[in-house]
RNA sequence: GUCCCAAUAGCUCAGCUGGAUAGAGCAACGGCCUUCUAAGCCGUCGGUCGGGGGUUCGAAUCCCUCUUGGGACGCCA
C-alpha cells in the first residue's frame, strides 16, 4: 500500500472517531466515510462530505454538523481543517505528511502504482481474436490497444493476468480463404481466373500467393485431386496469415500468452463433450432434427442450436468448448473483449458460462464500439472483403506507434470513434501523447543538467521541508493519486482513466516547471529537494505511460 | 418490433458510479524565451449538459418517457 492509501485509511478512521465522539452516531453504527481529492488545491488535500451524509441521521443542517465533527477531530497528520461550501470538510496536510509521497515513489521506483487489489486472482483476457483471413484493421487495432492496456493495468493492480487469442481457423471463412488463395495463386502463374464470390480481395492474399508459388509449388503440383490442393492452400493460407497477424501485434506492442485454435478443439475431440456436459446439466433438447441449448433459462431471449440438422455444429458449440477449456485452467474471471457487432452474442455466451459454473458474473464482455474512418469530415467506407481497409501497419506508419496506442487508449471503449485520417497524416504532432512525452523529456533534461552542474539528484535526501510552494504541493498531490487511479482503471476496466491521469500529471508538471526553477546552485539543499520531486515525476510518468504501451523518451 | 451504445463549448472528448463555480485538447484572440527543452505556460472568448417529468439537502451523473444517430437481432462465423 502506498503512503497515500495508508494516510487515507488513517484519516477515514479519525473522521469516524470524531463522528462517534460527537455522538452523531453510536460506536456500533457504521458509516462509510468518503474521502475525495478536490479538483482545486485551494480546497484542501483531502475533502469529506460526511456532514451531508449525516443530515438524515442527525437532522441538523450540514454546516452545523461539519462544525461538530471538526470540533471533535484529532489527527497529527493534519495541519488545519476548514468547512466550505454546503458543508464539505477540507483537510490540509502537514508538510512532512505530504512530502512522504516523494520518498515513497523514489523507493518504489518501477513498483510505484502497483497494488494488491486483485489479490492474485487469475484473470483470462481474450481479445483481438480476428479471423486469420486478412490484415488487422482499425477496429482490431482499437481492440488490441485497449485489451493490452487493460491487461497491463490489471496486472499492476495485482491480478494474475493471462492474455489469449482465439483463432477461428475452422469455419467457412477458412474455405473462402483457401479458395481465394488458390485463385490468386493461379493468377500469379499467369492464368485468368475469377476470384470466388465471397473471396477476400486484400493485398495480403496476393502476397501470400506469391510466397506459396515460390516455396510450395512442387507440393501443390504433387497433389492429385483438387480437394487435396485446396487443403494445401488452406494450410499455407492459415500459416502465413497467422504469422503476419502475430508479427503485426508484436510490432504494436501487444503480446499474447496463449494462442488457442478452434480447429484444435475438433482435433482434440472437445466439441461433442461440451454438449454432453450441458446435457448432464439438463439444458439440452432435440427439436426439428437439431440439438438445442435452452439458453432462455439463463437470460437469453431465444434458445440456440448447437448441432444443425445436417449434423454439423454451429459456431456457438466449439466456442462453448473453448470456454470450458479456459475454465479448466482455473481462472477466477474470464474477460472476452468483443467488437460491437458481436454484442447480440453476449447473452448466449454468458448463459453457457452460467450453466457450466453456476456463476452469472464469471464472464465479462466489454464491448469495443465501432471505429469509423473519416477523411475531411466524410466517412470512408471500408470492407475487408474488398480489401480496402486501413491496416494496423498503415496506421502505425502514418501516425507512429506511440501516438496510435495513446489515441486508442485515451478514448472510452464504449463510444463510437471517428478516426480522422487527414488529422492523422497532417497533424500528428498535435496528438496529446506528445504533451505527456514532452513532460517526461523535460524532466529527464532537468536531471541531466543538474548532474552536469554537479548538483545531481541524491536518493538519500530525506528532508523535504522546503517543498511548500503551492505548485509543489499540487504536484505531490497529483503524484499521490497514481496508485488509486490504477486501481479504479482496473476495477472499471477503463484504460482511458490512465491517459486522463497522464495528461493531468503532465499538465501539473508543466505548470510547476514554468513557475519554479529547479536548479539553483546558490541553494543546493532546496535544489536537491526539488530534484527528488522531479525524479518522482519521472518515475510516475514513465510507469503510467508503460501501462498504455507508450514509450517515455528521455529526449525529444 | 426487441435489445445494446451514444447525445456535454464551433469540432473531438473527459467528468473520479450523487457533490463545491461542468473541465481538457483543437479552433479564435491577447501576453510569456539573454535563466533547467516554447511539442510548453498564463489569460480572454465560448454551455438551457438532446427535450420533458421524477427521486433528495444536492442530478451532466440514478429512474421513467420522448427525440435523434450508430450497431445487433441466422440451423453465418
Amino acid at each position: 500500500m502506498s503512503v497515500v492509501e495508508q494516510l487515507k485509511e488513517q484519516l477515514r478512521a479519525q473522521i469516524q472517531q470524531a463522528v462517534v465522539k460527537a455522538e452523531l452516531i453510536t460506536a456500533e453504527q457504521q458509516i462509510e466515510v468518503q474521502l475525495e481529492k478536490p479538483k482545486d488545491g485551494k480546497m484542501g488535500d483531502f475533502s469529506s462530505n460526511i456532514a451531508m451524509q449525516l443530515t438524515r441521521i442527525a437532522k441538523r443542517n450540514p454546516r452545523e454538523i461539519a462544525q461538530i465533527v471538526v470540533d471533535n477531530f484529532v489527527s497529527d497528520s493534519v495541519e488545519r481543517v476548514e468547512i466550505a461550501g454546503p458543508g464539505f470538510i477540507n483537510f490540509y496536510l502537514k508538510n512532512d505528511t505530504l512530502t512522504q509521497v516523494v520518498r515513497n515513489i523514489i523507493e518504489l521506483d518501477y513498483e510505484y502504482g502497483k497494488s494488491t487489489l486483485g489479490a492474485n486472482n487469475k484473470v483470462n483476457i481474450e481479445f483481438v481474436s480476428a479471423n486469420p483471413t486478412g490484415d488487422l484493421h482499425l477496429g482490431h487495432a482499437r481492440g488490441a490497444a485497449i485489451g493490452d492496456s487493460l491487461g497491463r493495468i490489471m496486472s499492476a493492480a495485482g491480478f494474475d493476468v493471462t492474455r489469449e487469442y482465439y483463432i477461428n481457423d475452422a469455419g467457412n471463412q477458412i474455405n473462402n480463404l483457401a479458395l481465394s488463395l488458390q485463385a490468386r495463386y493461379l493468377q500469379a502463374l499467369g492464368e485468368t481466373v475469377d476470384m470466388p464470390e465471397d473471396g477476400y480481395h486484400g493485398q495480403d492474399i496476393i502476397n501470400i500467393a506469391e510466397i506459396v508459388k515460390e516455396n510450395h509449388k512442387a507440393e501443390i503440383d504433387a497433389a492429385g485431386t483438387s480437394d487435396e490442393q485446396l487443403a494445401i492452400f488452406r494450410k499455407y493460407g492459415l500459416k502465413y496469415e497467422l504469422e503476419k497477424i502475430c508479427r503485426d501485434l508484436e510490432a504494436f506492442g501487444v503480446p499474447f500468452d496463449i494462442w488457442s485454435s478452434e480447429q484444435s478443439l475438433y482435433d482434440e475431440k472437445r466439441v461433442e463433450p461440451a454438449i454432453e456436459k450441458l446435457t448432464e446439466l439438463g439444458f439440452i433438447y432435440e427439436q426439428d432434427g437439431a440439438t438445442w441449448f435452452r439458453t432462455t433459462d439463463l437470460g437469453d431471449d431465444k434458445d440456440r442450436v448447437l448441432k444443425k440438422t445436417d449434423g454439423s455444429f454451429t459456431y456457438f458449440t466449439p466456442d462453448i468448448a473453448y470456454h470450458m477449456l479456459k475454465l479448466s485452467r482455473g481462472y477466477d474471471l474470464l474477460i472476452d473483449i468483443w467488437g460491437a457487432d458481436h454484442h447480440g452474442y453476449i447473452p448466449r455466451m454468458k448463459a453457457a458460462i452460467q450453466a457450466l459454473t453456476g456463476k452469472a458474473n464469471m464472464l465479462e464482455v466489454p464491448i469495443i464500439q465501432m471505429v469509423r474512418l473519416v477523411r475531411d469530415g466524410e466517412e470512408v467506407k471500408m470492407s475487408k472483403r474488398r480489401g480496402d481497409a486501413v491496416t494496423i501497419r498503415d496506421l502505425v506508419e502514418m501516425v507512429g506507434l506511440d501516438a496510435t496506442r495513446y489515441f486508442f487508449a485515451m478514448r472510452s471503449a464504449d463510444t463510437q470513434l471517428d478516426f480522422d485520417l487527414g488529422l492523422a497524416e497532417s497533424q500528428s504532432s498535435d496528438n496529446p501523447v506528445f504533451y505527456a512525452q514532452y513532460a517526461h523529456a523535460r524532466v529527464s533534461s532537468i536531471l541531466r543538467n543538474a548532474a552536469e552542474q554537479g548538483v545531481e539528484f541524491d536518493a538519500k535526501v530525506s528532508d523535504f521541508s522546503t517543498l511548500t510552494h503551492q505548485k509543489e504541493i499540487n504536484l505531490m498531490n497529483k503524484l499521490g493519486e497514481f496508485t488509486h487511479t490504477v486501481e479504479v482503471a482496473a476495477t472499471r476496466r477503463e484504460p482511458h482513466k490512465i491517459t486522463n491521469y497522464i495528461h493531468e500529471l503532465a499538465s501539473t508538471f508543466h505548470t510547476f516547471y514554468n513557475e519554479i526553477k529547479v536548479i539553483d546552485k546558490d541553494d543546493v539543499a532546496y535544489t536537491q529537494q526539488k530534484l527528488a520531486l522531479v525524479k518522482a515525476v519521472q518515475i510516475t510518468l514513465r510507469n503510467a505511460l508503460q501501462l498504455v504501451g507508450v514509450s517515455a523518451p528521455e529526449r525529444m
